[in-house]
DNA sequence: CCAGACGTTGTT
DNA sequence: GTCTGG
DNA sequence: CCAGACGTTGTT
DNA sequence: GTCTGG
């Protein structure tokens, strides 16, 4: 799974990638970004095919929740169900969204201690993500919350874990995101990413704490 | 037709 | 043990 | 994901 | 919103 994650490349770079028109100066390096936060994430304007970056809520809320806050809300979703469970099916079919990543991390236990590992892939990528808008009824200004779908590991994650974040190739950025691709074409890309071109590190413990977010909880230990 | 459910991970 | 907040 | 809280009554 | 069960 995926519940802590990495995007520490400047802004400039996310715009260029990602081929967006504005500059995203919401996005801040982030050395643990972690679930119910604010976090960049990049999808089609309104009506449009023209790409924007904005701040969504990690953990997912259907439109059609009675309240924002009470319930579960899934900080991932998975590949094998992602277009046929109700949770997510309209927002796999319609709201696909891209999270600028470099990095995310997985636990392991060590007795009663938890060993974060960093995993990166070999360049600025991002996950493949669902996303809704949530609004209360009446009136207000929509909640907008994300997750992101995992899939079954690569070699180099399976150590640690038996699941792993779908990271997306840039090259598949333009058909993840535009919701004229079919649902079959749209799971296609969700592959697990290649374990030649990952590394693997243990890293300070500094990281556990979710409310840290410090160059040192990429420090490998 | 209406009512009710709809999640992931990890651990056991 | 289980839920909430970050 | 992990960390941290988790209660009532009465009094201020 | 959309599917399943009754």
């Amino acid at each position: 799974m995926c519940g802590r994650f990495t995007i520490t490349r400047p802004a400039r770079e996310v715009q260029e990638l990602f081929n967006l028109t504005e500059l995203p100066e919401f996005l801040q390096p982030r050395y643990n970004a972690a679930p119910s936060q604010m976090i960049p994430v990049v999808g089609l304007k309104p009506n449009s095919e023209e790409r924007g970056c904005v701040p969504m809520r990690w953990g997912f809320v259907p439109r059609w929740n009675k309240d924002e806050k009470g319930g579960f809300k899934p900080i991932n979703a998975m590949r094998e169900t992602v277009a046929t469970n109700g949770v997510f099916r309209a927002s796999f079919k319609d709201r696909r969204c891209l999270i600028p990543m470099d990095g995310f991390f997985e636990w392991q236990k060590v007795g009663k201690e938890k060993q974060p590992y960093l995993f990166r892939p070999a360049a600025l990528a991002a996950f493949a993500g669902v996303w809704d808008a949530w609004k209360a009824p009446g009136s207000g200004e929509p909640v907008f919350t994300f997750a992101v779908i995992t899939t079954t590991p690569n070699s180099i994650v399976e150590p640690v874990h038996n699941r792993m974040p779908v990271i997306l190739d840039p090259a598949c950025f333009a058909a993840w995101l535009d919701p004229n691709t079919p649902a079959a074409g749209a799971l296609e890309l969700l592959k697990p990413y290649p374990a030649d071109k990952m590394t693997a590190v243990p890293v300070n413990r500094a990281l556990n704490n979710a409310r840290h977010d410090a160059p040192d909880c990429i420090e490998p230990v």
